[in-house]
DNA sequence: TGCGCCGCTCTTGTATACAAAACCATGCAC
DNA sequence: GTGCATGGTTTTGTATACAAGAGCGGCGCA
């Protein structure tokens, strides 16, 4: 637990996130470690994930500003992580033990649970969302998709579709979710590819009609 | 040119592929830095590089060593290039300009060259294939996708493979450049998209059979 | 008054010094 | 003899000081 580092990249990104650091806004290190409360070094360690995140871009002279994201960008993120994360399910179909399936089942006991009351609980389904893809993508046992999909952030991409869903829509995420896990019992890696790429396509679909 | 951290990258890089470090032999920063002849600031930045492309991998106490690369990894690379390069040349064939495709013409025509002779020369031929690919991703305007692209660390297996190329493996590249020009030319998305997969499926299993 | 050059300031890049945490080996107890 | 605790040593994490370069504004000149 790298306190300092992780520390100002999670604020930083906050900043970013939160619209308070708005697109065009420059990102100086000493000014940042004024705010964080630690050192330009973590500083400069976060700020360098962010840019390679694509939260931050570098003007010809070397100085960070926040980045614009277009709907395109939105679009081709979804693009990226619908190719990702189906060749992570189908290598996972291949690799997931009993038990781990098991977990997936759980985990998405825990999503239907969020969403079946009168009163949907958004956060925890994201959590459980969260853990069951992030389930998935570390039976696929490759640190590089790992590390591609950390670094497509889709993290707030997700959570401002969810709360645009309305219950249909979550309730459909929990049905593919379960045809995710008939795949996996089969062992089907094709058939996990096919539903984890319909899954993210449509989440991409109720994301614009939402907008 | 950010000098110092660059250097630092390229030569710790090259320690590594060289095999003057082997897998599992420990990453110590100031050690690097010895060597390289720089503090332990810039070599850090290319430690956190070389970790994000799986050259290294940390151990549980916090520790860098060097990654032990198996059969399945260069594999599972090859299928992620397969994937972002294809999902590449579709959106290059849809914004690539007239100028640009001449510019593909170009270097493909240098790339022939290199080898319509008794001798084929494969440091040119790999440093026009090299810009052919690069156009082709700086055409698709993706920076995520020239992030994830430039992270998979390709270079060094290409080089691999193509030394092991005989002269028809050669050609056959020429050809496929080719038939994605034909491709980009036609503004055929789905024709680029199949033509880069078949391109970089047949190296991989040229790279297999020459093994 | 408009353009270009020069110098200043601000920001990043690098080096070094210090703090904290992890590993290893030694020694003690059982 | 084996296992665990504890101290020293090594290594990473963080802070700060310094150097170099980029951007910006003012001043002079046409």
């Amino acid at each position: 637990m790298t306190t300092a580092s992780d520390k100002a990249y999670a604020e930083i990104r906050g900043l970013i996130l939160s619209g308070d650091a708005s697109p065009g806004t420059p990102l100086r290190e000493e000014a940042l470690a004024d705010i964080v409360g630690v050192s330009r070094t973590p500083v400069r360690e976060a700020l360098k994930r962010l840019e390679s995140e694509l939260y931050a871009v570098r003007t010809p002279g070397g100085r960070l500003v926040v980045a614009a994201w277009d709907s395109d960008d939105v679009a081709e993120i979804f693009a990226l992580r619908a190719m990702l994360e189906s060749h992570a399910a189908a290598r996972a179909a291949r690799r997931l033990s009993p038990a781990a399936i098991a977990e997936l089942r759980a985990c998405n006991a825990d999503l239907q649970a969020a969403i079946a009351v009168p009163e949907p609980d958004i956060a925890r389904f994201l959590a459980a969302n969260r853990a069951f893809h992030d389930l998935i993508i570390s039976g696929s046992a490759s640190g590089r998709l790992a590390t591609m999909l950390a670094g497509l952030v889709e993290q707030p991409i997700v959570r401002r579709t969810a709360t645009r869903y309305d219950r249909s829509d979550l309730q459909r995420s929990a049905t593919e979710h379960d045809q995710l896990i008939q795949a996996f019992t089969a062992r089907d890696g094709d058939w996990a590819r096919a539903v984890m790429a319909a899954h993210i396509h449509r989440a991409l679909h109720a994301f614009r009609t939402a907008s």
